[in-house]
DNA sequence: ACAATGTATGTCGATATCGGAATATATGTC
DNA sequence: GACATATATTCCGATATCGACATACATTGT
């Protein structure tokens, strides 16, 4: 077996920065001609439709014909699952405590916790 | 040019679904031997140890010697890129807002192809 | 019918992958 | 030292990639 096709995921799709460039060009939410798009990045057309047609086949991008040109518009709710992936782990990272600090707090908090039992009612006397 | 190395990017290395599921493994926080990987995952140690390797070359792990074993944790700080990047489009999906104007654009869009071509397939029309 | 424009498709070369198998490199144990 | 365990490294075959280039296809205008 060799490596997953580009068109398998949209994990893969997306791997590839001249992919995510022309995704981040459609997010604007209009239309784009495939020459639009060729002109504002630096490749050949060619390679810039076969992006796309990655992008289509993985569904992040539909086409819809108009006269010769092949409008793309972007699919957004497409990367929703990368999203929600990549959402799972963010509670590791936020706050500046690393994960070990965390676990160890962690315990501490536990610990407080149960020893606050004898503490429940407010000393926190403002007002 | 060919495709860029799974070493490349974060993007690149999670692109690989065996190593998102490794990454799952060790998102408990704890470190994990080689040999703890395997027994999950089902692929043998080689398999396992290089996907290590890439997900370690590209900072999602780190590797510290214990004994005979080499204990993998996870840095999920590396995966934030991925996070921030896909959070950019979140917008384009979620809100009602959004998905109005969105509306009221396609609609003023098609309304503009209609007039500039009412002839869609091989029907001789008038003009 | 012909030319021009916009886009897709096919071929090619260089490159890298992924998993399996075999082997190498520690490290620990008797 | 001999042996077992844990992991990494190397070689292999099958497969895909990506960009360049050439070319086909489709649509529009004259």
């Amino acid at each position: 077996m060799a490596r997953a096709a580009t068109t398998t995921d949209v994990f893969n799709a997306v791997a590839e920065p001249r992919r995510r460039e022309i995704i981040g060009l459609l997010s604007d939410g209009r239309e784009w001609a495939v020459n639009d798009v060729v002109v504002r990045v630096n490749l050949a057309q060619p390679a810039v439709s076969k992006h796309l047609g990655v992008l289509r086949e993985v569904g992040v991008v539909t086409v819809v014909k108009r006269g010769q040109q092949r409008m793309y518009r972007l699919e957004a709710e497409r990367l929703k699952p990368i999203y929600e992936w990549a959402k799972t782990y963010e509670k590791l990272w936020t706050g500046q405590i690393s994960r070990i600090k965390q676990r160890a707090e962690q315990k501490a908090m536990d610990r407080i916790a149960r020893e606050n039992q004898s503490d429940e009612n407010g000393t926190r006397g403002d007002k």
